[in-house]
DNA sequence: AACAAAAAACTAATGATATTAGGCATTGTG
DNA sequence: CACAATGCCTAATATCATTAGTTTTTTGTT
């Protein structure tokens, strides 16, 4: 039997690939090693199981979103900062749907790594928050509020939720700022203004 | 062999019951029929597939939420009406994990019963918006952008997304409390005022 | 260069799952 | 009370994931 030269990046990036193209529920080890001309117990060589490679491409998407937006988020500030951020989220989403799915799930507790992943995004969600002068617990309800906007709105989305000829970056646009609008007026309230 | 007495009704209830006690993906067949005191093929009786089960478990989450968005809105209006809309559907996802994430999965295209349920939950949340006085697109647009504020920060919260000890009640607040002032503040900047 | 060790592929087997087919008992109805 | 429908069963097939054990190819060491 003549070798496939397989190893662990190629597996992960086969997989990437096939959970983008057919959706993350198609990503099946037999289905794999039949994209990569091999049995399924060849792929045991490389990785661990399904669980394992679902995991990586969970590490790969979540590091890939952080990445694009940290970039975004550069050199802008506030609202600009913050639709800038929302929309490199959904561009990944829709760019790379099975990468984004499996970022998606939540990471086990025990699996530091992939905590450690996810916390620095939501790093930069504070990060990108931060220049709305927000302190203590107000910054705290503010990121779980944009996470929770950008993942909502990005879900749907994703799900073929939105079926109306209605411009969605539009719909998107609006949202992010009416979520920064909201959020500076609170301030305002807060202070007393 | 004795009978079990089943029913469609009977078996959909004990599938909601453990989707909700432990998740939605261990509710397979096999372990339902278990639970049932019955063997799985027996279930074939009563339901169509695995599919069907989890296609009524949708539509009766979705039913199920749109009847306590109605309520929630009863007598209620703008701000207040949105918040207590989505703290219906907050206390749903909390009560019944398990019915809420099958009601999450977007329905087959060709489905159409399942469509028009889920049509209903997007009227009840156009009618909660309508108090603010939007027109046409507008409209539209705040409706997604309110599925996607609702959505998002349950999706999270059920993912277990946030674990910091500060209060989520709280952090949902004000993120409807932005989201509607900032709606509100979109009309005035439309208007010209 | 030869050979031993490591790595990568294979086949075979196990166990979970869904689902279909076919048989038998129970039940309710004429 | 017979009988037809119904509900449950066992048996069988097919798809997965995964483990064990084998073979073959590389690789690295002497």
């Amino acid at each position: 039997m003549p070798r496939a030269g397989l190893d662990r990046a190629a597996v992960i990036e086969a997989a990437a690939a096939l959970a983008d193209r057919e959706g993350l529920p198609a990503l099946t080890l037999a289905r794999l090693a039949a994209e990569l001309g091999v049995k399924a117990p060849s792929l045991y060589n490389h990785v661990s199981g399904l669980p394992d490679v679902e995991r990586a491409l969970a590490i790969a998407g979540a590091r890939e979103t952080n990445a694009r937006m940290l970039r975004a988020a550069a050199g802008k500030a506030r609202r600009e900062a913050l639709v800038a951020v929302g929309f490199a989220y959904r561009d990944f989403a829709l760019e790379r749907p099975g990468l984004y799915a499996a970022s998606v799930r939540a990471p086990a507790p025990e699996d530091a790594e992939h905590q450690r992943i996810g916390n620095e995004a939501v790093a930069t969600i504070v990060a990108v928050l931060s220049g709305f002068g927000l302190a203590d617990d107000d910054a705290l309800h503010a990121t779980r509020g944009l996470r929770a906007v950008i993942h909502g709105f990005v879900g749907l989305e994703a799900a073929g939720a939105f079926r109306l000829a209605l411009g969605r970056e539009e719909s998107f646009l609006r949202l992010l700022t009416a979520f920064a609008v909201g959020l500076e007026h609170s301030i305002d309230a807060r202070k007393g203004s």
